[in-house]
DNA sequence: TCCGAATTATAACGACCGGTCTACTTATAT
DNA sequence: ATATAAGTAGACCGGTCGTTATAATTCGGA
């Protein structure tokens, strides 16, 4: 059924891509197109609500794309606070080599909770799903519930909040600064 | 020298409002202008170069407006700790009564940060005040320098994160959990 | 092979964007 | 009072936005 990757998924992938790194409303249908290698009438075909279909979708993407990684790297260590320290200390070191991944779902967020429901709602999808991931780590770790849902606020937020120091700042020493911080902050 | 509010100042005041609610592609010169209760004409006359250098005073007016409450409110406790509880509890209460705020720079630094080069530098120096805010609270209290800059980064970050959850969820409980963990999270 | 459906390609649309320009009104100073 | 500048009002521009419509092409099963 079509190439390895079809139409469908090369929209997601770059919308998905190019929101995180301007937002919703600071790229448009044309960029997607271009950049994706498709037609507009491919867009349309998949998603023939538009922009907002689009973006839900993107979302959606960007939500288990980050997902894999979070796993990926709390798996990579039996204590929870190493895990997670190193999981932040590796996003610094992609600010650092300018792999670009932008501010995965903060930025769109901030543009359209009050005008647009339906993304907002995806929005809050994405950050219950990816709480879910470190309240698990902690969890299995030994942390009561209450701690272990209280962390994974609190790292939610670390993270989103370090992203956003770290790309004002155009370095990733922000969110490094944070990373050497969570032994400290985050304790049974 | 002009009414009580200067066409200037109700243009910057405008606009620092609508760009925290929706972001800067989120919002056209004609709301502004409209909102404000100006003109075109007036726009171009004060901010000759347009919507940036309009934006970069918004950015600026936001700045100060918000280190005015955090100084208020770190003010009212000698205890850092308490002191800082209550601000992001107070944020947390202005979000439930919805008297919307928005997400201060956030939102504009990641819209930005890759094709604004101005716009990325104020919303860098707005973050680096206020984290000077924090740090000298907490220097002031016999935190050491270090200890200090590193606490700043980290409040300034869980903040920032903390209204991301908060306008994701339409909910001030994300930052009022967040504010009830301060106490664990710092600490001499 | 052939037919119908799925998909792609583009032209065109109205709406709106940021920005420019000019005319008009208001304030300031002598 | 008058000259000069400061500020305001809004029509207008080219360009781009998201969307629609239609034609051409490719694909899949009988």
């Amino acid at each position: 059924m079509g190439s390895k990757r079809s139409a469908k998924d090369q929209l997601i992938e770059t919308a998905s891509r190019l929101f995180r790194l301007r937002g919703y409303h600071g790229v448009g249908l044309k960029e997607i197109i271009e950049e994706s290698g498709t037609a507009k009438g491919s867009l349309y075909h998949y998603f023939p609500e538009g922009k907002e279909q689009l973006a839900i979708a993107a979302i959606e993407h960007t939500k288990n794309f980050v997902s894999d990684k979070v796993q990926e790297d709390l798996a990579e260590a039996a204590d929870p606070i190493n895990a997670i320290q190193g999981h932040i200390q590796k996003l610094a070191q992609e600010f650092n080599k300018d792999s670009v991944f932008g501010l995965p779902i903060g930025t769109i967020a901030g543009e359209t909770y009050l005008t647009n429901e339906p993304i907002r709602a995806a929005c809050q999808s994405v950050f219950d799903e990816w709480q879910r991931l470190y309240e698990e780590k902690l969890l299995s770790s030994g942390y009561s519930e209450k701690q272990s849902a209280d962390y994974a606020l609190v790292l939610i937020a670390l993270i989103e909040g370090g992203i956003i120091l770290s790309i004002a700042s155009k370095s990733g020493e922000a969110l490094s600064r944070i990373a050497s911080q969570i032994p400290l902050l985050i304790k049974k």
